[in-house]
RNA sequence: GCCGAAGUGGCGGAACUGGUAGACGCGCCGGACUCAAAAUCCGGUGGGGGAAACCUCGUGUGGGUUCGAGUCCCACCUUCGGCACCA
């Protein structure tokens, strides 16, 4: 007999896999009607910077075998693959390494798409792309335009990350404690006039259409934070001096009576104008100035709060008091309207700031959360005054309920070379300009010099940059900014439905056949960026009539992380095991099944070899066991048997984890338990059918063994069998183990049969010698039975 | 501070709707095969007590509901994750 040698026979498979294209699925003909049937598994796609990780291991085959499970059971299975190969980390790696970013990125796809057929992934690779391919972001820049000439995507100045020694912008991972992560040298604030999506405009949509989600709590949980609505009111503070209203948003309108002073962001539309007319106009402005070079990001809490006073005042709608207008970064522009009321007896900012500047401080609620020196209000608890209050406001036209946000709109311009370039043209006469469909894709030029140095690298392209203004014909300059690769990855899943698709970014009927993803997968760390972006493009593209579905994920598994040697697998760790070596250490299947073994794949585990040597193990035995089988004169039928029932057992148990509860480490054991069993009697007149299921309930995880062993049982083509399905009279034994307790105490077990009646099962239970002893000739109150589980005497 | 998830043997983890706690695997101990080793196979393996039958304790802590709680409820502790001068 021989041995199972791994990669033998997986170098075979992924031949015949490759050149029968067997993972390849078809788009439906125009016209066909929406096929229920459909399956979309597809797993976040992976950033070309490096090569791939136990990570990618976990999610890649968690994604393979839901497209077996799904495919087998019936479903036509879309399970794509690509690269988000534009962006910073791949630049960065270029300027290292004095090379350009596309060789590094080709040369790695190239790694990862080998490594990726070494594991045997059921990918369909007709339709791969990398988002760097000008046949992709064509029509990244064509969806661009469309949102732009939506009012979807806009301009404004917006605050940037700036490092004076590298002048350069900085992302915000660059940035550490305020200084810049490469030089050291602090990080300053600049203004520049930067492009945004409206996605502020879709916070309410992004919230309330969760609800159809089948996302894990955390995730949504996570979603809901980062969106962060929260309820509360507008009122409108009287500035007699300047005769104008500045309204501020609160959630803790009942803390009105406590209002002792005012303060405004200093990036306030008013400030200048308060600057104007203060006698300390000069002191305001050199404050202003001070702080407005500081990024926003580094007026962190905790450090000292710092603040001018203006020399006006604001008048509390509610008892006319005088509060002085301070002006303080504390305060935020972007969040509510940039003014606050501000009660330090009730807001630890505000009380902070009190007592920094000697400013009066108010107690208007008392120890019970009852509202003081609040004149009507007085007595009321939180929930009532604030009612209250906003109600009588608006009845004198100073307040009403408002909403407000923690998500800001997207600004998705970047100062660098490695991105897709934004598809404008700016002209003296006509302003922003659309670059026509026509002349897509705006290509990114070859440049010199692509590393940072105060400009964009593309304004050095200056053959490219100088061009003709598409509506007017006079000289204009293009855009030289590039856009964020989270736009790249906010819509690939709609191009993997039509990926050669040269009149538009996908067809709309075919998107809408295969959308939405049925079933996603990937990092909990991008539950929040990627996802609300995806989710926002998809929506906004529902909006324009050019998309059918609201929402781009169905389902989602958050997968955990994976850690070698206690640190986190992100980038190739010294001494980690690399996915090539591990197939080439132990084989494809081995690692397939021994990343999924070691536990729930939805919380973070540690990859130890220990684990892959037990899978060895096992995958020998189960070789052997098959092989014996199969070289056995094929007998009589499987009977009723124990083995049997034990196979039919397991073909529920692992379709249930995989289908239903979305399992995959339980699945695993379950076969485990059926091949020992199996190995166990391999003369049982069931072996042979416990032996070809074991197999087939295995090829998800192990899809090269398993195809060998099926062909060795004497079929083919186990990849497109359908999956097993559970004979429900079989799940059942004829015979039980009847637990009986006393008082809840386990006291015996008895092996009685399954039909047995339940005055039967009690008298069984009284009968036992050893539930004598307990009973002690007591009485028995009371008599529980759970049929087919336990019977419970309940003594005095 | 707000929101979320999780605490089970030496280890990774099972136990789905309250009903035999510890499946499966690793490790460890003992045995078989072997000149020996590897591989493989068989048996054992939560703590304490007992020669044994068996008894007893046991799922982060303290209460509660229930005939019965790892599972449900209340309070707390710890760990991890998200958000955070967000008004």
């Amino acid at each position: 007999m021989d041995r199972y040698d791994p990669q033998t026979i997986e170098a075979k498979w992924q031949r015949i896999w490759e050149e029968s294209r067997a993972f390849e699925v078809p788009n439906p003909e125009p016209g066909a009607p929406r096929n229920e049937r459909k399956n979309y598994v597809l797993e976040m796609l992976p950033y070309p910077s490096g090569r791939l990780h136990i990570g990618h291991v976990l999610v890649y085959t968690l994604g393979d075998v839901l497209a077996h499970f799904y495919r087998r059971s019936g479903s036509e299975v879309l399970r794509p693959m690509g690269y988000d190969s534009f962006g910073l980390p791949a630049e960065n790696a270029a300027i290292k390494a004095g090379e350009h970013p596309r060789d590094i990125v080709e040369r790695n796809i190239e790694a990862i798409r080998r490594t990726m057929k070494r594991l045997g992934w059921a990918i369909d690779w007709s339709r791969e792309f990398s988002t760097h391919d000008p046949e992709y972001y064509r029509w990244t820049q064509w969806l661009f335009l469309k949102l732009f000439e939506a009012g979807h995507a806009y301009r404004k100045a917006a605050l940037v990350n700036w490092c004076p020694n590298d002048q350069t912008v900085l992302a915000n991972e660059q940035v550490k404690d305020g200084r810049c992560e490469r030089c050291g040298f602090e990080v300053e604030a600049r203004k520049l006039d930067q492009w945004f999506f409206r996605t502020t405009a879709y916070a309410d949509h992004l919230l309330d259409e969760m609800k159809e989600l089948d996302w894990p709590e955390r995730v949504l949980a996570m979603q809901r934070n980062w969106i962060g609505r929260s309820e509360g009111a507008e009122i409108l503070f009287r500035v007699d001096e300047l005769d104008l209203d500045i309204p501020v948003f609160t959630t803790r309108a009942d803390t009105l009576f406590g209002a002792t002073f005012f303060v405004l962001a200093p990036e306030h539309p008013l400030v200048d104008r308060l600057a104007e007319r203060s006698p300390n106009g000069d002191e305001i402005r050199a404050y202003v100035r001070k702080v407005g070079a500081r990024p926003v990001e580094q007026r962190a809490a905790g450090t000292d709060k710092t603040g001018v006073f203006t020399g006006f005042f604001a008048t509390n709608p509610v008892d006319d008091a005088k509060m002085p207008i301070w002006i303080a970064d504390y305060v935020l522009m972007d969040y509510g309207t940039g003014a606050i009321m501000a009660v330090p007896a009730h807001d630890e900012r505000d009380g902070e700031f009190a007592k920094r500047f000697d400013l009066p401080i108010k107690l208007v609620i008392d120890e019970d959360g009852k509202l003081v020196e609040s004149a009507q209000f007085s007595g009321m608890s939180h929930e009532e005054a604030v009612r209250a209050i906003v109600e009588w406001l608006g009845s004198r036209g100073r307040g009403r309920t408002a909403v407000s946000y923690r998500l800001r709109d997207w600004g998705f311009s970047r100062q660098r070379y490695w991105g897709c370039p934004i598809p404008i043209v700016y002209c003296d006469e006509c302003g922003i300009v659309s670059v026509p469909e026509e002349d897509l894709p705006v290509l990114l030029p070859e440049i010199e010099d692509y590393k940072p140095k105060g400009i964009p690298p593309l304004a050095q392209a200056e053959d490219w940059v100088r061009v003709a203004c598409p509506r007017c014909g006079k000289e204009g300059s293009r855009e030289v900014e590039t856009m964020d690769t989270f736009v790249d990855s906010s819509w690939y899943f709609l191009r993997y439905c039509d990926p050669l698709n040269d009149r538009a970014p996908y067809d709309r009927e075919i998107a809408d056949y295969w959308m939405p993803v049925d079933h996603y997968t990937g990092g909990v760390d991008h539950a929040t960026v990627h996802m609300i972006y995806a989710r926002y493009f998809v929506k906004a593209l529902n909006d324009l009539d050019l998309l059918g579905h609201r929402e781009p994920f169905q389902r989602f598994f958050g997968n955990g992380w994976v850690t070698q040697g206690g640190a986190k697998i992100s980038k190739r760790v010294g001494g980690a095991a690399t996915p090539d070596e591990l197939v080439e250490t132990y084989g494809a299947d081995p690692t397939r099944l021994s990343i999924l073994f070691i536990g729930p794949a939805d919380q973070d585990m540690e990859w130890t070899p220990s684990g892959v040597e037990g899978i060895q193990r096992f995958l020998r035995r189960l070789w052997r066991v098959v092989v014996e089988v199969a070289e056995l004169p094929r007998g009589s039928a499987p009977g009723a048997g124990a083995l049997a029932r034990k196979t039919h057992q397991t073909i529920a148990r692992v379709s249930d984890d995989l289908g239903r509860r979305q399992q995959f480490n339980t699945p695993i054991a379950a076969v485990m338990e059926l091949v020992n069993e199996l190995v166990k009697a391999p003369d049982d007149p069931a072996a042979p059918f416990a032996a070809e299921t074991a197999v087939s309930l295995i090829q998800p995880y192990a899809p090269h063994i398993a195809e060998e062993l099926w062909e060795r049982l004497g079929h083919e083509r186990l990849w497109l069998q359908p999956w097993p399905e559970a004979d429900p009279t079989m799940l059942e034994e004829d015979t039980f183990q009847l637990v009986v307790q006393v008082n809840g105490k386990v006291r015996d077990r008895l092996e009685v049969p399954a039909d047995l009646p339940e005055d039967e099962l009690v008298a069984r239970a009284k009968a036992s010698p050893k539930v004598q002893a307990h009973l002690n000739g007591g009485e028995i109150r009371q008599t529980i039975v759970v049929p087919r589980k336990l019977v419970n005497l309940v003594i005095g």
